[in-house]
DNA sequence: TAAAAAAGTTAGCCATGACTAACAAATTAA
DNA sequence: TTAATTTGTTAGTCATGGCTAACTTTTTTA
């Protein structure tokens, strides 16, 4: 790791580049990024994106070739963790301490994570004593570091008979977070899968001894744990 | 009061200086304050200040006539006094509970200040236990936007005899707060007045035994209630 | 009260990070 | 394999919020 004494100059939107491409790249296994994908979500032009591009390459946080696809150094990739980090530990914060619910952490949490202090992140983990796991279910990294991810498939990928366990909830969606509660979903939840409609992918799941029928999208955005 | 539906769209600038504007006319009981002494203040040119006071004028935060005086509107007070309610409630966390030292809080809470939740700040207020008073011994706001400064004098404005307890310090300085606890003051201290020298106007103070001598700079900085 | 100093204003410049419109390259489909 | 479509790039514009230099008004002081 070349960790050049980090001087952490950068700016919120460079810091919004590196952590939505790191999404992008890591988190939603995309193999290749394009310009245009990274423009699309983060909701913005792709001629704001080239350009802001062209500076992170300047400053070696991205690599790419002319009209070749985007990757992040292994700086550019620290920083994004670590942005990743102090989102998960603020929206705990919010959930755990301030009554906040799930569905409205994220926006806070996204001015939260720009807040630049070593000391103050790290005292808010251990004030918290070191929690492993946000609110929505994802890994929180450590101090060093060390990024994983939780091992989990969608909802939408098993068959009828499947047992699971509710492990994640895709926080993109204040809407799809509100419907998850409101049915009584939660983490941990146990859910059975009834039937999967073949007509629309439809799928009825029984769980806390309810049954609904949730969308395919819906179930996209559910992540769980296979356990028969 | 006028409150037309508070949209808080204000940029972190717009903030810093109806803050600023704030501290200058209020708390540094100054009864006039021009252009240049609020650039000095904020450490901006002139020119930049007199761009931003033309906006907040438009915003109708500011009232001032050309060559004249600046002043706030009752909006414009209001939001600054919600700005310094979040700084000090942020300090307060930070000593409290994130083991922080009174000199290390001022620069993060001038970035959390900037956080844009109502119920955030609300509850981090209730999570505390609504503190009546910030690190450095000022008064923190309440959520109704109530402002009041705490009676108090600097300790440089006191006679020889005089005895009083260290209310509150000047957090403007991080090396002075360093300072004021090294040499073993804190709120609440009992001071008395042994001496104070002619020629540069230092003092020989004494508090629990121990027995200083101040510079009428350091005094400058020094809130205290006269006891005797 | 007139000259000097201080305070306030204006014009014009710069960087950041958005944008649109036009264009070029790469990929996909006919 | 050529044409259409998608993707990426460039040029030029705008708003924000800094800046300096030059100027005007007000205040101070000699």
């Amino acid at each position: 790791m070349t960790n050049k004494l980090n001087l952490n100059n950068l700016t919120k939107s460079e810091e919004d580049y590196l952590k939505a491409l790191f999404q992008l790249l890591i988190e939603d296994n995309s193999a290749k990024v394009g310009n245009n994908q990274l423009a699309d979500y983060l909701k913005v032009s792709p001629a704001s994106t080239n350009n802001m591009i062209k500076k992170l390459k300047a400053k070696e946080y991205v690599v790419s070739e002319k009209y070749g696809k985007l990757d992040l150094t292994e700086e550019g990739k620290s920083i994004a963790v670590r942005l990743i980090r102090k989102h998960r530990l603020w929206e705990t914060f919010l959930c755990n301490y301030l009554n906040f619910t799930w569905d409205e952490v994220h926006d806070v949490a996204e001015q939260l994570e720009h807040i630049k202090s070593h000391k103050l992140i790290d005292e808010l983990d251990r004030f918290m004593d070191f929690p492993k796991k946000d609110p929505h279910g994802e890994l929180i990294p450590n101090a060093d570091g060390e990024y994983s991810i939780l091992p989990k498939i969608t909802l939408s990928s098993l068959e009828e008979g499947d047992v699971c366990k509710l492990v994640a909830v895709n926080d993109g969606s204040v809407n799809f977070l509100k419907y998850v509660s409101e049915i009584g979903l939660a983490l941990s939840s146990e859910i059975q899968v009834l039937e999967v409609r073949e007509f629309d992918k439809s799928i009825r799941i029984q769980f806390n001894n309810v049954i609904e029928t949730v969308t395919k999208k819906f179930a996209d955005n559910v992540f769980v744990k296979k356990i028969v």
